[in-house]
DNA sequence: AATTATAAATACCGATCGGTATCTTTACGG
DNA sequence: CCGTAAAGATACCGATCGGTATTTATAATT
């Protein structure tokens, strides 16, 4: 397997799931080789430092989570249906997530935000991203008449996203989704409050 | 100042602001006698291990924290004003926090869900206590017809405990408060409609 | 003031950390 | 089919990790 491209995927692949478990300072180059049953000389030659691995896994885990979002979102008909499908999802998956570790947007978030710049810089950008997305479902929404005017699209919006973080951090630290669940029964009765029949 | 009682609370005020900024993990005994002007001698003296320590300090910070809070909610007359009053608080404290760090439960409950049992079992129990408080809130202010009957206690108390949470971790992250402040315009908003005039 | 208990300081332990220098192997262009 | 560049393996680096054994200093007891 002389595939250089092959082993960062290699890499990338067999990492994201322990940065996201353990964490990024926790997550040892040793770590990383066992996981890969690559060695150093392999991690060395496709990446400069752990910082770089652990960047580039946070990035492709990140695809992987958003991209099955995105799905949900795609399959949704109006705005509440999309936004309700989201909540569905993440009911589904907070303590079974495609990534060992639940949301990585919150767990590197937290560990970030003091202490690595780089890292850091990429969450940031990345709520960026996220928050405009669902302005986006939002306005729409209200343009094509599925949802009141009435609502305040930038408080709802970090409303909605903060709560389903929250919430994942809530539910998956106490190992039951019944705390998800709550908030989100709750979430989506306040979505049919202001959507237009 | 041969004080042992002194010593073990010298230990834990000066540490309990590494281990809430840069994890469990990544403080190091080193550290946390930088930190104190100790020795590891000292700390060995008073704690039996590193974890010890750490458990330690997240209990005296939780306490500094929710005592805070519970000014807030005491001094607030009605259920909807201490609802507010706690959004106030945080409001002012996302990126000036008593304890350098931000929230504490939010950082020990995403670094030791997956790895740390003990301190995991103390996050819970804390949010468990958290939960109760507020749905004693909500239920009293119900009671007092202060707040509407249609209210769903359950879905409210974590629809709003986890968006001031995750707020808290997206306005932290970003460095900037508004992300905070646009969720708790909202939350103070769907407060005022459940308050009965 | 001498004895005793223990708090705290010092010195040290093996293990592991992230990273690098060097050597070996492989794929590919000529 | 051979030479070459680079991918990857191996061996090694100093630093630091959490923890312990031992020594020193201090406060309390008699």
């Amino acid at each position: 397997m002389r595939n250089p491209e092959a082993t960062r995927k290699l890499i990338i692949d067999k990492s994201l799931a322990l940065f996201n478990t353990k964490g990024y300072q926790a997550t040892s180059l040793s770590d990383i080789t066992e996981a890969t049953g690559m060695t150093k000389g392999a991690i060395y030659a496709n990446f400069a430092s752990k910082e770089e691995v652990a960047v580039a896994a946070f990035s492709s885990a990140v695809e992987i989570v958003l991209g099955r979002v995105r799905e949900c979102i795609r399959q949704a008909p109006t705005a509440p249906l999309k936004l309700k499908a989201i909540l569905q999802y993440y009911e589904e998956y907070v303590l079974n997530p495609p990534i060992l570790g639940g949301c990585p947007v919150l767990n590197s978030a937290v560990e970030a935000d003091d202490n690595h710049p780089l890292l850091r810089t990429k969450v940031v950008r990345l709520i960026t991203k996220i928050k405009d997305s669902l302005r986006q479902i939002v306005h729409r929404g209200i343009l094509e008449k599925q949802l009141s005017k009435d609502l305040n699209v930038e408080g709802f919006v970090m409303l909605y996203y903060g709560a389903i973080e929250g919430a994942i951090m809530v539910s998956r630290v106490e190992g039951d989704k019944e705390s998800f669940t709550d908030m989100s029964q709750f979430l989506a009765y306040l979505i049919d409050q202001y959507t237009l029949s």
